[in-house]
Parts: C-alpha cells; sequence; structure tokens
DNA sequence: CGATTATGTGAACACGTGTGCACATCGGGG
DNA sequence: CCCCGATGTGCACACGTGTTCACATAATCG
C-alpha cells in the first residue's frame, strides 16, 4: 500500500484475507496435509485473488526440493548440442525441474558455474567436455551429483550416458562395405574430444577386418564449413568411392563440395554422417547417418536423475546408448 | 559428520572453524562491507578448504537480488528460436544473470510457467507467442518486469523489442526489382503469426508501388519441409523469375525444390529468405537473406532489463530493430 | 452424561543469510 | 590520565516458508 517497490504477496497477506492462521495458508499448498475442505476453498479464493504463489527460496531454505538443475552447455556452436539442449530442457521441464542453463567457455564460465552453484541445486548436468573435471569437483564437495554425457567423466558421484561410438562406426562402415565400397575416406573430429578418436577407430578396426584401409583422411572442426573445406583440399577424392564423417554436420558440408567436385551421390560415391541432426532429412540433402540417440539421451538422463536423487549413496553409473543406422539416400 | 546425507556447509561451519563469529563470515562474502584484511584471508581459507558458498536461496530471501531471470521460449521448433535462445543464454550469464528456461507449450507449458514463477524472478523474457497474454499478466500480479520480443505484446509494465519486418521485406523486395525481377512468388509464413502479416505487406506493398503484383502466392509452416512442398505444389513455377519467403528455412527447402523442378539460382530465377540463420551461410546454401539482427535483439534485451531493473516504474519501452541486406548468392 | 478418540488449527521453531545497532578496542590529542 | 573519534566485530533481528507440538473442539462409545 504505502511501500514504494511492490512487495510481493506472501502467505500472511493470503491469510488476513482470508481471516485464518498463516499456518492454514502454508497447509492449503501443501499435498499431503490436512486442512478442512471449506477452508481450504477459501483460501484458494483468497490466494487467486491476491495472485498469491508460495515463493520457492522460502520452502527451499525449509528443506523443500529446490527443483532446479543445472545444466553447463558449453558453446552450443554445434547443431547436436543445440538440439540436445532443447530437448533435455523439454524433458526436464516435463518431469517438473527447472533447469539454469549456462554457456560459454573458459573464465567467463567457471565464473558462472561458481555463481550458479550457490543456488541449491539438486544436479549439474555436463554437456561439454570443457571444465568438466573442474565442476565436477566442485558438485562433489558441495555433495551434488553430477551427470555427464558426451565426454565420459570417470569421477565418483558421477554418473554418465554414452553413445557407444566405436560399435556405431563399425555398423556404418559395415554398410558401405557391404555394398560393395572399397576405397574408403574418413574426415574426423578435432582431436581434444574422445568421441572423435573412438568414432575414428571403429572405422579403422572395421576395415582392417575386411582387408581394406583408409585412402584418405582429414580432420575437420565439427562444423559444415570444415567438412566443405577438408573436401575441397582432399588431393585424391576422385579415387575415393566413399566417406565417412564424424558428425553430420561434416557430412552436409561434405555433400557440398563433393557436388562442386563433380562428384555424384551416392551412385559415384556414398556418404554417411553421424548424429541424425534434424538437418539430415531436409529434402534436398537426405543424409544417411548413424543416429545419436537425443531422446533416448535425455531419458537416460532423467533416469539417473531419479535413481540418483531415491539413493544419493549409490555407485556411480554409466548408461550405454546404441546408434541407429538410417538410410536415407547418400548411402 | 554423524548425519546421513551430506549437509551442506554454511557460514556458521566456516566461522568455526576459522574462529570467527558468523557475521564475519558473511562480510566477508560482501562487496563493500568492511573487514580486517587478514581476518578476511583467513575466512577465505577456511571457506576454500570446506567448498564454503553462501547459499542464494537464503541470500535472496534476506532481499538481494536473486540474479535468477525465467525465459519462455516455446517449442524451438525453428532453428532461428534455438540460435536466439542460444545466444540470449550466453548473454544473459555474461552479464550475470542465470536464466531457467522453460519450454514447450499447451497445458504443461502453463503449469511450467506457474511453477517458476514461484521464484523470485528479476523478469520473464517471452520468445513465443504462446501463451503470452496469460502470462504476462500473471507477471504483472507478481510485479515481475516482462520482456517480449518477437511478438509484440501490448500491455502495461511490458518492454518490447521487434523487428521491422515489414520495411525489411521491402529493402528485399526492392533488392530484386532492381535486379529486373518482374513475376514475384512469395511464400508466407503461418496465419497465426504477427510476423507473417508485417512480411507479407512488405513486399507487396513495394510490388505495388512499382507496378508489380505477386504472380504466385504459398504459405507454409516456417520449417524446411514445408518450404520444400509449396514450391513442388506450385503450379506457376516456371513462370516465376523471383521468390521471396517469409523465413531462411522455408528459403533453404524452396531451393531445393527449385533445383528438382530444374530452375537454376540465380541465373533462372532469385531466391532470398529471412532471418539469416547460421545455415544460410553454409558453403552449398548461399543463401541471399534479411539478417534479424540475432545480436542487437540480445543487447536489447539486456538493456531493456538494466532499464527496467534501475527505474521499476518506468513507462514500457518499445525497441524497434533494422534488418540488414546479406548478399550472398540466391538473388 | 462422562470419557475417550478423532479431527482441525494456531503458536513457535528452524532453515541460512545480510545488516542495523550497540559495544569493544585502540590510537591519539588535550 | 582522561576523553573522544575511528575502526572492527558480535548480537539479534528479519526474510517467508514448512512442520512439529500442544491444544481446542467435535464426535463417538460405554
Amino acid at each position: 500500500m504505502d511501500s514504494d517497490a511492490k512487495r510481493r504477496v506472501t502467505a500472511a497477506d493470503v491469510a488476513k484475507r482470508a481471516g485464518v492462521s498463516r499456518s492454514a495458508v502454508s497447509r492449503a499448498f501443501t499435498e499431503g496435509a490436512y486442512l478442512a475442505p471449506a477452508k481450504r476453498a477459501l483460501i484458494e479464493a483468497a490466494a487467486q485473488e491476491l495472485g498469491y504463489r508460495p515463493n520457492a527460496m522460502a520452502a527451499g531454505l525449509q528443506g523443500r526440493r529446490s527443483n532446479l538443475i543445472a545444466i553447463f552447455v558449453g558453446e552450443m556452436a554445434n547443431e547436436y548440442d543445440k538440439e540436445v539442449a532443447a530437448k533435455l530442457i523439454s524433458g526436464l521441464n516435463e518431469a517438473g525441474k527447472w533447469p539454469i542453463v549456462i554457456g560459454g567457455s573458459g573464465d567467463a564460465a567457471r565464473d558462472a558455474v561458481n555463481n550458479v552453484l550457490r543456488y541449491p541445486l539438486e544436479a549439474m548436468i555436463l554437456r561439454s567436455g570443457s571444465l568438466s573435471t573442474d565442476i565436477s569437483e566442485a558438485c562433489g564437495k558441495l555433495g551434488i551429483p553430477v551427470i555427464a554425457s558426451g565426454r565420459v567423466l570417470d569421477a565418483a558421484g558421477v554418473d554418465n550416458v554414452c553413445c557407444r561410438n566405436q560399435e556405431a562406426m563399425a555398423k556404418g562402415t559395415e554398410l558401405l562395405i557391404q555394398r560393395g565400397r572399397t576405397r574408403f575416406g574418413y574426415i574426423s573430429g578435432p582431436a581434444g574430444f574422445g568421441a572423435s578418436a573412438e568414432r575414428k577407430s571403429g572405422v579403422i578396426e572395421t576395415l582392417d577386418m575386411s582387408g581394406l584401409a583408409l585412402h584418405a583422411d582429414a580432420t575437420g572442426a565439427f562444423t559444415v564449413q570444415s567438412g566443405y573445406d577438408a573436401v575441397m583440399s582432399l588431393p585424391n577424392c576422385a579415387a575415393l568411392d566413399a566417406l565417412i564423417c564424424a558428425n553430420d554436420a561434416m557430412a552436409i558440408g561434405a555433400l557440398g563440395a563433393l557436388r562442386e567436385r563433380g562428384r555424384t551421390v551416392p551412385e559415384d560415391i556414398s556418404v554417411i554422417g553421424f548424429d541424425d541432426i534434424s538437418m539430415a532429412k531436409w529434402p534436398s540433402i537426405q543424409l544417411t547417418t548413424l543416429r545419436n540417440p537425443i531422446n533416448g539421451l535425455v531419458s537416460s538422463i532423467l533416469d539417473l536423475l531419479d535413481r540418483r536423487q531415491s539413493d544419493p549413496a549409490k555407485a556411480s553409473e554409466m548408461i550405454w546408448l546404441d546408434a541407429e543406422v538410417i538410410l536415407r539416400a547418400t548411402h
């Protein structure tokens, strides 16, 4: 009324309005609490009228679940990362968890994480390799469970979800071998990522088992442009009849470059990617690829979260996801 | 020690460890507070050792800024939406604000918003038209400022950032007219969105001023597939020499369809889009488009937030952003 | 009707922090 | 030596909620 800054409506205000005690208001908003139905209706009407909502901060202080989850997503430059982030956010929302999202890298990201850790988080979900050990260490001290995906994080109290990169690439390579391809090229991901090594070795080992070897080998940065550049600078491009890319973005770039260099896909040369990002099924692309299962990833993360919350002291868990071969028009 | 669930380290713990009062610990962590340097160092060492961080919930209860901002992003199906969300999150992080992200639509999203509103938010950023009036009403009752973008929201206490859609499309249309194009087609966005109408009228009015009119007119869903479908089902596709699309995704779909129908871009027919999503500059696409300025959008939102916080009672503000013509290879 | 139980409710405490206020200590000037 | 200002610091309160505990009232049974 007289105060200048509009103060937030509090349970005491509702109590006064409804002519009951403040405790009754609190009970009206807690699930299991006992309260005379008539009084509950009265309180709800008053609350509705005043636009009251229990203050989650005060409730959290009281020992209630905070329902806050931090997600560290890194740069989100990658298309796949953005899709995962979007699905993860929706999934958490549906589970009644509210994600605080932290992006970026370097010192700024480190500061951001340190500040967000001041909130009583129920978990920290890591979607980026950078800073992951630092973050998980800090979370460990605070008793905040960590769920890592993408990059495997081997530490106490850290649960992991990871795609079987090597097996997936083996399946993809097998597909092209059965199709009669023999002269393979490979565009790898940047060296820092664990997934890069696993995917590449999946290709090489499978080729080896059939007595084949890589005829060309380039390294990209997981971006479309880098896939394009890699193919444009390939010396023996014309000699290849199969090109496997460490992710879809580079495969899409490669498709454009192959067209420019006069190769026709798939008659002339087969191309497959990895991830199955949404662009892979665009009409003008129709990329054959290995699906890095986003829905499975999200539901696994939610499962791990659930299990961790029901038993905070349980041993670290590791969930492996299988990739599925998605046949489209480039194999 | 003896308690089973690892209790969070509290200021009292640090105080005991450092042999000081709890107040001193609190002061050690507040910017302007006075404390003997020697004692501060002592406290910081103890805090470091125990992994202590002030509990943001208790601090927020005390009247400290919560630094929490909600972002309602809707479905995030659109590529542009995902890019905006990513940049917005980074921008907020750099400003020391922690975004709670809410996605989805319908009743689930409504519930999610209602639950997140229990936290003492500093602002609600709306990136989706759906539910926007409901949400802004609820925020108004709670005294939470609302910043809307994309869809203009005309209500008290709501600040807006919006692109000059009509003027932008006029620029794009003008470009193609000057290039000698005369037989225009247009692929519109879905009817529900305000931007759809504005963009279309920008095209039509500009054509009209030159004595031209639309020769073909289809409606898509802002997706790549819908742009592709729209062009494939165009009866008089061969008669057109210019195609303007309400966004980049549909333009990219249209490019693929035009190629299938034997038209060559840009010799035969010009194509422009709207937004300048990251795929627009992919080597195999190189779409000429109108840049819906994401960086400007994000910095405007941050500015509005800043101004609103320094003067909560200020009048609603509306910031208009100009689109820039990005010349690539399809005009 | 008296006694016992079921039912509903209000007062009081706890959560962890920031901060106003009073107090202690110390140095220096008269 | 005494007094006063300056500088640090501890005590206590407030924030808004959930929940325990004791109590009041109504209902049921002997």
